[in-house]
DNA sequence: CGCCTACATGGATACTTATGCAGTACATTG
DNA sequence: CAATGTACTGCATAAGTATCCATGTAGGCG
């Protein structure tokens, strides 16, 4: 049943739109934060997210919860990842479910940056280094097409 | 009567023993906080409690409250694995036989060292960005199994 | 002094968050 | 396939926190 396939996506799913929620600002109460996940179609109740907020080491303040370590409102918004890639990304070479996305030289941080950001959902995780980003994906063909995404945007 | 001098003086003396208390680690509860000030010679509420955290815009976290700018300071010695993951990993995801651990901002690389330290068999070897750390492991069933092992921790 | 206003506080209670338990969906093993 | 184990979840409820209301005190002022 298609449950399957919805509690598979679920958690890490649900996890990284907490985060993306709380990038807007602090979420007052679970209930607040229950209906705008409702808004964004993840349907859970409160016990849920309480258990989810201890997960993400999520922090409550006057305001309300907050990632913890997020301090100084440096806002800076970051540019997007087409911007980044059409201007930095020098190449990408594929092994198996893995990217290695050569960068001009001290831009692979920014772009690594950029790549998390986008939550695409191919996207496990990134680690940049100078000039080089690594790009973990889930398996060999969603590394293909997320290699293809890439270079669409140059 | 010595009530004057108490509530006088009471306020803001409490509010500087609470931060003095936090100094020495995070406080559960507001309860666990009334009994130690009680110790204190504070003898206070929990309705005014309340009150004293939101003043002093202290921060609950999953180990209790703090203050709320509170960076913690790893210093020279290499803290266990246990201490790290506990304090800063927020989510670990598996691609194949790779963990992609994500921790708060900054914490990648001592996590990343404290896993290499450990020396488990599992792990071949550890890459940290900033707030990622990638952990090679010899296989998926390894990753999988050291996943696990990691969230135990927590 | 008598009166008014502003604070600080505790008790009771409304509200919010955490958790024990049980159920569902797989995954793995024999 | 049956048996067992793991991950995830909701419900009911326990545990914890915030707030309404009443009280007591201090300071200002006519």
């Amino acid at each position: 049943m298609q449950y399957i396939a919805f509690l598979f996506m679920s958690k890490t799913a649900r996890h990284q739109a907490i985060l993306d929620l709380l990038d807007d600002g602090p979420v007052e109460s679970q209930d607040l934060l229950q209906h705008r996940l409702e808004r964004k179609g993840f349907d859970v109740g409160q016990a849920t997210l309480s258990r989810d907020i201890h997960e993400l080491k999520l922090v409550k303040g006057p305001e309300g919860y907050r990632r913890a370590s997020k301090n100084l409102g440096t806002e800076g918004v970051l540019p997007s990842v087409m911007h980044l890639a059409r201007e930095f990304v020098v190449e990408i070479r594929q092994a198996q479910n893995l990217l290695v996305v050569k960068t001009t030289v001290g831009s692979a941080q920014p772009v690594a940056a950029a790549l998390d950001a986008s939550h695409w959902p191919e996207v496990v995780g990134t680690v940049a280094g100078d000039d080089t980003v690594l790009v973990i994906a889930t398996d060999k063909q969603k590394a293909h097409a997320l290699a293809r995404r890439i270079r669409e945007l140059s």
